[in-house]
Order: C-alpha cells, then structure tokens, then sequence
RNA sequence: GCGAUUGUAGCUCAGUUGGUUAGAGCACCGGUUUGUGGUACCGGUGGUCGGGGGUUCGAGUCCCCUCAAUCGCCCCA
C-alpha cells in the first residue's frame, strides 16, 4: 500500500487499457497513411532550445511546464511537451527541403510538469501528422480533413465540433493585436488578475477567458477577421471553401487563439463537452515561420496533434477487445509434451494460441474463460491414440473429434 | 502555481455521538466434481484504515503536516 507507486501525473497501462489506446493510435496511422503521411520518430528528448526558442518565451509551456535536466555534460536537455518541435528540428538536422512536400504522421509520450487531472497526465500520448512545405490552403484542407476522418472513424463524428478561425499573416495579427491591446488597456483596471498578465505576454488569449468580468468586455473587443489583409482573408476563405466541398462540418470561431507563438492563418480545434474542463481533443494550425525561427530556411508547414488518452477516455474501458486465444489443453499430465509441441506448432501457423501450466482439465477450461478464448483443443489419450484430437467451441460448447493431419484446416474458422 | 473535495482488502464500498479482535460484495485460491468452462453451494487467503505527528484512558472516526487522486482556475492534447 505504502509500498512503490508511480510517479505524479504518470500511470501504468495495462493490457485491457492499452488495446484501447492501441485502437486510438493505430487508427490515426491507418488514416495518416491513406492520406500519405507515413510515420516518423524522434527522441523524446531535445536540446532545451528547441522548444524554448520555437513555442515562445512567455508560453506556459515553456515557462512552467518544461520537464528539463541537465546532462553529465553540461547539455540543457528538455523531455518533449509536443510534437511539431521535434518534426521540425529533424526537417532541418536531415535536410529534408531536398523532399518538400514532406508530410509525417507521429505517434508516442509528451511530458508536459502541471497539475494532473481527469485526461491530462504528466507523461501522455499524441498523435499527430505534419504537412510541411506547401504554402497553399490546399495543405490546411487535407490536414484538417485527415483529422476529422480520424476521429469519424473512431465513432465521434457527432461527439465532435470544429472550430476554425483563421490568425491571419504577420501584419494582419500585428495590427490585429495593436489594436485589442488599445482596446483592453482602456479597462485594465476592470480585468481579471489572469487577463492583465495575458494584456502583456498574450493579449489574444484574453479572448477565451472565463471570468464572467471578462467575457462583458470581451463581447465588444475588436474582432479578428477585420484585421485581416486582402491575402489573408483570401486565404481563409479558400480554407472553408475546400472543407466545404470534402462535406467536413465546421462552425467559425472568432475568439478561437492559440496557445503557441509559432502559429498563423488557419487555426482550428476539434472539441467535445464529454470531458470536462479537458475539451480539446485534436488541434492545430499552420506554422510558416516556425523552421525559419529555429534556423532552417523559410518553411510553411501546417499540421495537427491529439490527445490518445482523451480520446481512450471517450472510448471508455473495455470498448476494445483484446485478441481471442485457442487454448490447449492436456487431459492429464501425460499429454504435457505433446500439447507443448501442437502449441508451437499452430503458433507457428499464425494462430493465437494460449496455455496453462498447471491444473486440471476443470481449471484449465475456467482459465480458457477468463482468457476470453474462442475455443478449446484438448488432447486427452484416447484420442491421441488415434492420432485425434478434441476441438471444443467454446462459444457453442459444440465440440469433435479432428485428426491431428487436418487441424491447422478446421481451425481456421477460429482465426 | 492557486482553490475545493476525497483517501478503509486487488476493485466498489459499509463502519453509529471516538469504545474491545475493522466488515460486505466482486475478484483470487481451494472443495462439492480424478476427461469438460461460464451457474450454484461451502470454505480460505488478503488490511500497520494513504504516510507522519498530535489530542485522548482509548483514534478508521477529532486536529496539524505530508503524499496522491478527483473537480475547477491557469494553460493545454
């Protein structure tokens, strides 16, 4: 009880949870590379600056969320908050401009130090994919498309909403914060302790406050899209046009900001109201300047990344099976060496196939249960002698006698 | 980092206004059943009551500290 425990904010996955982790991950890869992203991976960790260099000085991440050490050798190292970093960085360490359009899918932990809740650990799991190299909307359309297929095909086509908004180019968000910072400052006084910090490190941010004082003032604050120049609002309205036309629902959200400097233009998010204050289930944005800022050559890129452990909670426990084993079973003792033997035997032939080592035949049965096989071959002497043996349905509780020369055959309805 | 709630067996929980040896269900192990599972009945293992300190004749119960989880804020996937 008092003995071992994880650590804080981390936890152990077992089998039955795992599957369905498993089934979060593996269908994002499946989606990923119908859309022809294919998986890449790098470390886990970084050299610190490339991700205090690139997610902004005064981001939370950055500033209270960093998991970092230092090395025997002096190295700042820093375990990876999020994804995009890391892809960008080997973009640039392997060259990868040679290869435009350079489009990766990415599935493993983030490490990210805050106080843990429901759907929000300290080591977690995303996936993600990044498109990077091509500055037209065409890219933003099939990145948000691909995500959105993502999470249909988990079954969250209706459990889902997405935002969209669009920050617009450097000069459009420029002008745009120019003018909401005039805006606030005007009523400083009345804000909220958390809004007079954002008016300085990120005023955009004010925009999705949630105290009630905020809100009222936030109602009248200049709206985004009228920032916006003539390329981005062309830009943003070729976006919607494209999900438009791939039949992706969406709703326009003007308040919608992010978190991370690096992003521009498109901005969008899939939320859900199923879990609590961790609403946000897939995000992301497009990124022009984010592998010049690390100093790579000029780079646009657009991508998104998810959460598998909010997604697993939306599941829910149990909703995905683990693989169902044939059990071997020696009657007695005797048949031992030769269950061991026919068990390799139809491992090798691709079944999955499960064993006791102790136990009677009562046993071993109610051990098949709790394993969820699907059947049962039990090897006792009578039918051995015939060179048989017994294959059980566990399902039907129907059973016969199949020679040992046809059993890799009349299996295969178990497979 | 801030605020609130919770913490008794592997799991879900009971445990009266502080009072002897801390209970139940599920799970696990064994038996009824020496070649046939999921059911039923019987029996058994398992707890320094999250940890530490204090008040008291006496603490699972009251107080303080600490750790962890949950919920909200910040922020985010």
């Amino acid at each position: 009880m008092s003995a071992l425990k994880s650590v804080k904010g981390t936890y152990d996955l077992l089998p039955k949870d795992k599957a369905v982790h498993r089934h979060v991950s593996e269908t994002a890869r499946s989606v990923a590379e119908r859309f022809g992203f294919n998986e890449a991976v790098t470390p886990i960790f970084e050299l610190s600056e490339v991700f205090s260099r690139t997610l902004g000085e005064t981001s939370d991440v950055v500033t209270k969320e960093m998991f970092s050490f230092e090395t025997k050798g002096g190295d700042k190292i820093t375990l990876r908050p999020e994804g995009t970093a890391g892809i960008c960085r080997s973009f640039i360490s392997n060259g990868l401009q040679q290869e435009v359009p350079v489009k990766h899918f990415y599935y493993g932990p983030m490490f990210r130090y805050e106080r843990p809740q429901k759907g929000r650990q300290r080591q977690f799991h995303q996936v993600g994919i990044e498109l990077i190299g091509v500055e037209t909307p065409q890219a933003d359309v099939e990145v948000i498309a691909a995500g959105y297929q993502f999470l249909k095909e988990l079954g969250f086509a209706d459990d889902v909403t997405l935002e969209l908004n669009s920050l617009g180019d450097k000069e459009s968000r420029a002008a745009y914060r120019e003018k909401l910072v005039a805006y606030f400052s005007q009523f400083e006084d009345q804000l909220s302790e958390d809004s007079k910090n954002r008016l300085k490190t990120n005023p955009l941010r004010i925009l999705d406050s949630k105290d009630e004082g905020d809100k009222v003032l936030v109602k009248d604050a200049p709206v985004l899209g009228e920032c916006l120049n003539e390329a981005s609002q062309a830009f943003y309205t070729a976006v919607k046009e494209g999900l438009d036309l791939l039949g992706v629902p969406y709703v326009e959200n003007p308040r919608l900001v992010r978190g991370l400097d690096y992003y521009c233009h498109t901005a969008f998010e899939f939320t859900t109201t199923t879990l609590g204050a961790q609403g946000t289930v897939l995000a992301g944005g497009r990124y022009d300047d984010l592998i010049k800022m690390m100093g790579g050559p000029q780079m646009p890129g657009v991508g998104w990344a998810s959460g598998v452990e909010r997604l697993a909670l939306m599941m829910g426990e149990g909703s995905v099976d683990l693989p169902r084993p044939i059990v071997v079973i020696p009657v007695s003792g005797d048949q031992q060496v030769e269950a061991m033997k026919l068990a390799h035997q139809l491992r090798c032939e691709g079944y999955i196939i499960d064993q006791g080592y102790s136990g009677n035949m009562k046993k071993r049965l109610n051990r098949a249960n709790k394993a969820n096989a699907c059947a049962a071959i039990l090897m006792g002497e009578d039918e051995l002698a015939r060179g048989c043996v017994t294959v059980r349905d566990l399902e039907s509780g129907e059973q016969s006698e199949v020679s040992l020369d046809d059993l890799v055959t009349s299996l295969a309805k178990f497979k």
